[in-house]
DNA sequence: CCATTTATTGACTGATTAGTCATTTCGATC
DNA sequence: GATCGAAATGACTAATCAGTCAATAAATGG
């Protein structure tokens, strides 16, 4: 009976995503998220102890998911330029194409109900990230911005971007993404 | 008794804030916020007479007075360039000198407990802003990019380095406010 | 100092909360 | 089809919630 559990959970982790991004940690009830499931309240802890273990599967899935999918093929990349373009086009299709997710991102990305040990499992799938910054900057290809502005800066614009795609202009979205792109890069690279 | 009137608003109005941003909306009780306020619950219910008019008013409080912060002095500024350096600079400044003015914004700009009107009202006081980007746009000095596009980044980067500082490298704060003005500035004005 | 208004109080309410647990249902194996 | 362990259930609890209101206190004007 190993498929009815594995739909239970991620029925129970769907119906969370959506209710806390809609009205929040507190604002959302067990009780409700067990309904939207579709099971019984007392069901939910016997897979999540507590709504804790439930918001921090949840940004854990999350975050995983994202993390592989803009690290899959980066190697195949010559260029720092190209490599750093597929991370910025592939997050952003991520946001557009995964609202529920870049929105739970968002919001609870610096929740106190996100455990450090959480935390500090997730930012370990990033290093990839962090390494590729570090190489441009010890190639001088990005001046002598450091570490953490280079990757806030982009990885925080990308963001912008897809809030501006979703909320003031969905026509130009291709246009949207490349210009984002060329203000940042511009911006990191030229003296 | 108008003086009165004044502590006990302003007691609720500033234990909200401060509860607000470390707990939440929901993770705020109404009886929570009169203690730190030092009142009864019911007086609470004189001054805001439902939880969101609460959390509207601090919203509409904290946005306006940093509008009128950023807006001042601006038309002494001489040159586009200065007179977003000057925004650049008083927007971090005010970050990291009202850090739960800051978190606040951060946490509930896009809260469906923040009400359209609010909203738009505020929305209102950053017309100086936006009339800016235009200028930048008209005057040819940001290129083709989009009114949206230049305001979000340059607003959301702005907020991006006070985070850095909070949490990263607090020693380099006015390095990291030049570098991310540098980075932003040459990205949108560079051809 | 009285009278009237206005501000303050906290016990109270009905609804809702996260989490429990004794019971029932299910699915596999023989 | 009998047996057994795991999965699912929902009534239940003690605590907490936003908001009320009748009673009290304080301030104002004459």
């Amino acid at each position: 009976m190993k498929k009815q559990v594995e739909d239970k959970k991620a029925a129970l982790l769907q119906a969370s995503l959506k209710l806390f991004t809609e009205n929040g940690f507190h604002g959302t009830s067990t009780a409700h998220i067990s309904k939207e499931a579709g099971v019984a309240t007392g069901t939910l802890f016997n897979y999540f102890p507590t709504k804790e273990d439930l918001i921090n599967a949840l940004y854990f899935d999350i975050k995983g998911k994202l993390s592989r999918s803009l690290a899959k093929d980066i190697q195949n990349q010559s260029t720092l330029h190209d490599k750093f373009w597929k991370i910025w086009y592939d997050l952003i299709e991520w946001g557009l194409n995964n609202q529920e997710d870049f929105h739970f991102v968002d919001q609870f990305c610096s929740s106190p109900y996100i455990s450090d040990y959480t935390r500090e499992v997730v930012m370990g799938e990033y290093s990839f990230y962090h390494d590729l910054v570090k190489d441009g900057i010890a190639t001088g290809e990005f001046g002598d911005y450091s570490e953490g502005m280079v990757a806030s800066i982009f990885y925080q614009s990308s963001r912008t971007i897809v809030d501006l795609i979703l909320y003031s202009e969905p026509q130009d979205k291709n246009k949207a993404i490349e210009d984002g792109f060329a203000i940042i890069w511009k911006g990191l690279t030229e003296k």
